[in-house]
DNA sequence: ATTATCTATAGATCTATAGATAATGC
DNA sequence: ATTATCTATAGATCTATAGATAATGC
């Protein structure tokens, strides 16, 4: 599974045959066959690992306990800090760029619901701090603020075809200023770091 | 060329023989050889004709001439619905996702190449107007705006797998925020908007 | 006794070409 | 006279299975 999702993730589904898939396991064809009905089905189990996996860490890094009493600035930051390291180390998440994850349907939405339970989770942790923000409409900018964050990382991750500007700025420089401009659109009241 | 077009941006490139191709196309495979060498030779034809129309409209919404005067926030809005205007009318555009389009060598640079350039020229627009700008590092704080810009806008073209939260506001209405958070983060003097 | 692995291959695609025929332009 | 199109197919993959053999667990 971890040759078939680095294959598939760098050339795609129907340019991995399953005979290369075999020989960097170090197994046969016939073996990846016992273990998987078919190549779509290898596939699946990859996207569920994967799911999982990303439920799991996204919950961890997200319970509102974790954060209790942390200001809005802080919660960015951690949550960026941990995006940043995913993309780190799990290139493989190039899988989910595949046409075929796309067109599959059910495991296509589950996909999306798992993403999309990660970033409600955080909209809920910044909209009970709520009180910090001084846009006009936090509801609207709490939400600009977390598709913003998704595009930049995505695109620092993967700058194909777009390069990315800020490529050569470290990662923890980028961090900052990302939470900054973040900070300053939600126009964030700093008060509450003097008590 | 067009259809191919539209199916490689759908299901990839082995995905799609090319008898399908010329099915849809209404004329025969032998008909499809004969313009084009192979199937790649295809592909080729279509980024490189995707190539040279990026470069063009890009060149011409880009164009000083057409700025002159004009602070940062309106060239920003301008660009910003050029962009959502170009995603609207080319959802073709996904063919650059595919893997064979980045180990794709030499066509594959030579997008990056097209898309840079673009982004150098906008980079220049705002450069040249950083007198309008508060932030401490002007030069930083362009090259972020321009990160989020073609993030937000790849990621509310396509929302795979991050659902986009912003997905129900009318585009207009999501340009004008973007542009807001700009103008925000950069900290933009407004005098220059009242002579 | 069950589960995992192997080799060898049938059957299904798909690419690209060959050779024949129609359409076009000078 | 050149260019475009067609049909038919050779040859190359690739998927998935069959049947035999080895490894494992009760």
């Amino acid at each position: 599974m971890d040759v078939a999702e680095t294959l598939f993730a760098e050339r795609g589904l129907d340019a991995t045959p399953v005979a290369e898939i075999a020989s960097l396991a170090g197994c046969s064809v016939g073996s990846v066959y016992h273990h998987f009905r078919d190549k779509t089905a290898l596939l699946h189990a990859i996207l569920e690992r994967l799911s999982l996996e990303m439920q799991a860490t996204t919950q961890a890094i997200l319970d509102p306990g974790r954060w209790k009493g942390a200001p809005i600035c802080a919660i960015l930051q951690g949550y960026l800090q941990f995006l940043m390291e995913v993309g780190r180390t799990r290139p493989c998440l190039r899988v989910l760029d595949m046409p075929e994850v796309r067109q599959g349907g059910l495991m296509c939405e589950h996909l999306t619901a798992v993403k999309r339970e990660g970033l409600d989770a955080l909209y809920r942790l910044l909209h009970d701090r709520r009180d910090e923000i001084g846009h006009p409409v936090p509801d609207v900018a709490i939400r600009l603020v977390l598709d913003l964050i998704v595009g930049i990382l995505k695109g620092r991750r993967d700058p194909f075809p777009y390069p990315s500007l800020l490529a050569d700025l470290p990662d923890d420089l980028f961090v900052d200023e990302v939470v900054r401009a973040a900070a300053s659109y939600l126009q964030l009241s700093s008060t509450k770091a003097e008590p």
